[in-house]
RNA sequence: GGGCUCAUGGUCUAGUUGGUUAUGACAUCGCCUUCACACGGCGGAGAUCGCCGGUUCGAAUCCGGCUGAGCCCA
């Protein structure tokens, strides 16, 4: 007779698809607001709608997933929100380039819809992945940094900080992205290493000297407002206080001195521009110089460039070259190797340009900002640090506006007349003055009506920074919201410490006056192998679908798993692929329990089981607990290595081997049954959380529990504790070590596992290995099986060799006589000589005497048991003795 | 230049209260088709734990220095 399994064979592509529907149909992950159970919140990263996911986003994305998971089946109401990240620059980009409209040619309110429609079919392709590697997100919960709550909430946050004052109008020097033509916030910027060329020039002072200017940005002369010294310089003395005559340009500017300057730097003499870069600035306000700009907001050169006017920056700089070189003003040229602040979405080098922008006040609370850190649980704990750091050392204040058209709104209108700013009211968010008449609004300070709204959209971290907010209807002064924040966890990648935590922790400090979340657990990039962090933009992700395809999704999430939480890691295939041959195994051992789980009378369960029974159940519950406890720190790549090596080994090479030979019939077949059911749910219980598919199969096919819908709905796995027996967990070790060292044994004689071997004899010092004596004798088809006491065992002399070493050199000649001799003798008899006489005389054929020495000869012994010789086991305070074999041929 | 992290067999990796022969996986070699699984089982070989110094009876582990790599920032 043929025993069969329901689970067939392991295809997880039908198994994943099935379930990713069926889960969707039972809506098992409604966040439920009557729950008495304890909240776990999670602040799910909207991902931007770039319509591809690549592997690191993967692999973040499960790493969290798998928290939620675990979460739920500890016992939490887990609320976990789902979004995407629509509005800004690259969407925009998107939309020019791929889809091929240009802004300028059709209506504002035509591109932002367009906009809008391409973002969601971009977020269409991202859900078919997400859906197919298990996020287990509340979808009731969507929402979309473009939407009316999104843009609601972000306008929310506008007008409160206006009211407050914490939010500000000013035209100051801003950075600048001249390709988006659009100003950037610090955190926008990003520098790139880049060879430039170092420019010596010369100035003519006011006495018709030359003066040696080294600069990388020869195209700013024309906005050069100062030459600066360092005060020590010895060179420059004399000099300090002059005018100096600007090449080319003619302006005449001071020349003056700065601890700032850099005397080993090119010349040791600077000129400051407004504005070519940070310092420029530092210098343009803290020595209180005139301005003159130069470079316009396309990036092309204005009229105060007099002849250069209208040119890009490049092409001044060239021409500005040349013309130096034709009037011999340029001296000298090197090679520059240095870093330049550039725009992190087109990688254009920023400018510094005076526009009039909204700014939110970051630079005031920074202590705060600081302290608020540590009310924060880091994961892992280090990344703190790089948030402090960055928040030590900011600079300007966070610039929210940005001259684009598809973001968030500005509440705001002018007056016409008399340049008053009116914000609107509370009551009409969302609102989009861009498009929406001022009605019922009127100017508050000269009576106006005749108002004009701000055509900027806000900085797409505007939303983001509120995704705390969003998730949970501040807006709508919800339940949700009272209830549950601050949130429990931001899961976010180290990338955007700087942005995304700054800028949310910033809003939270601002608005609530706390942390918005009590963790923060920070994901590692995946690089290529080529050592390149995986991004769409730059078409260095490699997409998990193909993974996916080949070996499905719990393979993948197998993986992810896998990765140290904060640790960088590089994609490697073969690492993921890794991952089958466990789920391979847990089918398999999973079919096994399967074939006979239908002779389980699940009707009783019974009081009592046996002792190797109580050895795997004690053994699990240790396991269980120990990952109870790795989840609980967010440590998925401790709780993967804990459990796979358990289920291997533990349960696979020892429990079920050993379990096999009462699978069958026999009194105990019912206490092996139970036991497998308990232990196997238990295990795939723990691993549901990383491989949600498998284990919901199996689950569903052979474990479900009454009134219990999904494995992912069922409870972290309980072992009664009347099945837990310390005793019977110590013994089960030796016992388990002394089957596996037998079945070692015949591997290593060469015989067949199944074949029989014999009457096996045991001497051990350990006491109670008796109630595994079935378990050790089936599992190593031993016909008998008996203990016995160390004094039934005697050691007998079997073999004596010659010491060929030692009697070569001693006997010469005579040697080869002695060792014929030794031959023919009794091992047994030259061994009790030897041992109480230290010697053994012995006479050869032709008469010579011969004394033997205790060093001539090396004695082999052997074990007896009532004259039989035998073959031993030595294990850890246990002698197995077996029927003696010869070694294999 | 500042902040942070890392350095263990060919490759990846475990090893945070210092303690006998350093964990596991992949690859490699040998044996075994044993009624869940050859995507399996058993076994072997393979590491001066980056370098130098210190603390200690004892250091992969603690301290200092050096070298190299990566990330974030200036």
């Amino acid at each position: 007779m043929r025993i069969m399994s329901s689970l067939g064979d392991y295809d997880f592509e039908d198994i994943e698809t099935r379930w990713m529907k069926r889960w969707e149909e039972m809506g098992l992950y409604k966040h439920d607001l009557d729950s008495e159970k304890p909240v776990f919140s999670i602040d799910t990263p909207p991902r931007y709608a770039s319509g591809f996911l690549h592997m690191g986003h993967a692999k973040n994305y499960i790493e969290f997933e798998i928290i939620a998971r675990a979460m739920r089946s500890l016992g939490y109401n887990v609320f976990f929100p789902v979004g995407y990240d629509d509005n800004g620059l690259p969407t925009e980009k998107y939309v020019e380039e791929k889809v091929g409209i240009n802004k300028r040619e059709v209506r504002r309110e035509d591109f932002i819809n367009r906009c809008k429609e391409t973002s969601a079919e971009l977020e269409e392709k991202m859900t078919e992945v997400f859906d197919r590697i298990g996020m287990s997100w509340d979808w009731d919960t969507f929402y979309q940094t473009i939407d009316d709550l999104s843009v609601k909430t972000a306008q929310k946050s506008f007008l409160y900080l206006y009211k407050e004052g914490d939010v500000y109008r000013n035209s100051e020097p801003t950075i600048w992205c001249p390709y988006h033509k659009t100003a950037l916030a610090q955190a926008e910027v990003e520098d790139i290493e880049r060879d430039t060329t170092l420019n010596y020039i010369y100035f003519e002072s006011e006495d018709g000297e030359k003066i040696e200017i080294a600069t990388t940005r020869p195209e700013l002369l024309p906005s050069c407002v100062a030459v600066f010294v360092h005060p020590e310089d010895e060179r420059y003395k004399d000099m300090v206080g002059k005018i100096v005559k600007v090449p080319l340009f003619g302006q005449e500017v001071p020349l003056m001195e700065g601890e700032e300057v850099d005397m080993e730097f090119g010349s040791g003499m600077v000129m400051i521009c407004t504005f070519g870069d940070n310092t420029d600035i530092e210098m343009w306000k803290k020595y209180d110089l005139p301005l003159r700009i130069s470079i316009d907001e396309e990036g092309r050169m204005n009229k105060d460039a007099d002849d250069y006017e209208g040119m890009t920056i490049e092409e001044a700089r060239e021409k500005i070259i040349e013309d130096l070189k034709d009037q011999e003003l340029l001296f000298d040229q090197e090679g520059l190797h240095q870093s330049v602040g550039s725009c992190w979405r087109c990688d254009t080098p920023v400018e510094f340009i005076p526009t009039l922008q909204w700014f939110i006040r970051t630079l005031d609370y920074k202590d705060e900002l600081l302290k608020l850190a540590d009310k924060i649980d880091w994961y892992p704990s280090y990344y703190k640090h790089r948030y402090k750091d960055w928040v030590e050392n900011l600079k300007w204040d966070w610039c929210i506006s940005r001259q684009r058209y598809f973001g968030v709104p500005f509440p705001i209108w002018y007056c016409e007349e008399c340049e008053n700013i009116i914000a609107a009211d509370e009551v009409d968010l969302p609102v989009d003055p861009r498009t929406e008449e001022p009605e019922g609004y009127g100017c508050d300070q000269c009576g106006s009506e005749n108002l004009k709204p701000e055509m900027d959209v806000m900085d797409t971290w505007m939303t983001s920074s509120m995704t705390p907010q969003i998730a949970l209807r501040w807006t709508e002064g919800s339940e949700v919201f009272e209830k549950n924040y601050p949130m429990t966890l931001r899961p976010q990648s180290h990338d955007i410490i700087r942005t995304w935590a700054f800028y949310t922790i910033l809003k939270s400090y601002l608005h609530h006056g706390s942390i918005p979340w009590e963790e923060v657990m920070i994901s590692g990039y995946v690089y290529t192998k080529e050592g390149e962090g995986m991004s769409s933009s730059r078409g260095t992700g490699i997409s998990p679908e193909g993974i996916i395809e080949e070996y499905g999704a719990d393979c993948l999430r197998y993986w992810a798993a896998g990765a140290g939480i904060g640790d960088d890691i590089v994609y490697k295939k073969k690492e993921v692929v890794r991952g089958r041959k466990i789920l391979n195994k847990i089918w398999n051992a999973s079919k096994l329990v399967d074939m006979h789980l239908d002779k389980l009378d699940k009707e009783s369960i019974p009081e009592e089981i046996e002792p190797i029974d109580r050895w795997i159940m004690t053994k699990t519950k240790e396991i269980v607990d120990r990952c109870e406890g790795y989840y609980r720190d967010y440590d998925s790549s401790k709780v993967r290595r804990t459990i796979s090596t358990y289920f291997k080994n533990e349960f696979c090479d020892d429990y079920l081997e050993m379990v096999k030979y009462r699978l069958y019939d026999g009194t105990k077949q019912q206490s092996a049954l139970f036991t497998l059911s308990e232990t196997l749910r238990a295990i795939l219980k723990v691993m549901a959380p990383m491989v949600p598919f498998i284990t919901e199969e199996i689950y569903q096919n052979l474990l479900k529990e009454e009134g219990i819908e999904s494995i992912h709905t069922s409870n972290w796995p309980e072992i009664n504790t009347k099945y837990i027996d310390e005793e019977a967990r110590e013994k089960g070790d030796v016992a388990r070590d002394i089957t596996s060292e037998i079945r070692k044994w015949k591997s290593d004689k060469g015989i067949p596992l199944n074949e029989e071997i014999g009457k096996v004899r045991l001497v051990t010092e350990h006491s109670g290995i008796e109630a595994f004596k079935d378990d050790i004798k089936e599992t190593v088809k031993a016909t008998e099986l008996v203990f016995l006491d160390a004094e039934d065992i005697e050691e007998r002399a079997v073999d004596i060799e010659p010491n060929y070493s030692v009697m070569g050199p001693k006997y010469k000649d005579k040697a080869k006589k002695i060792f014929k001799k030794l031959e023919s003798l009794d091992p047994e008899e030259v061994d009790r000589k030897i041992g109480s006489d230290e010697v053994y005389s012995l006479s050869l054929d032709d008469g010579t005497e011969v004394v033997i020495e205790s060093e001539d000869i090396n004695i082999r012994r052997s074990l007896v048991h009532k004259g039989e010789e035998l073959d031993s086991i030595e294990l850890e305070g246990t002698l197995v003795l077996v029927k003696k074999r010869d070694q294999p041929s």
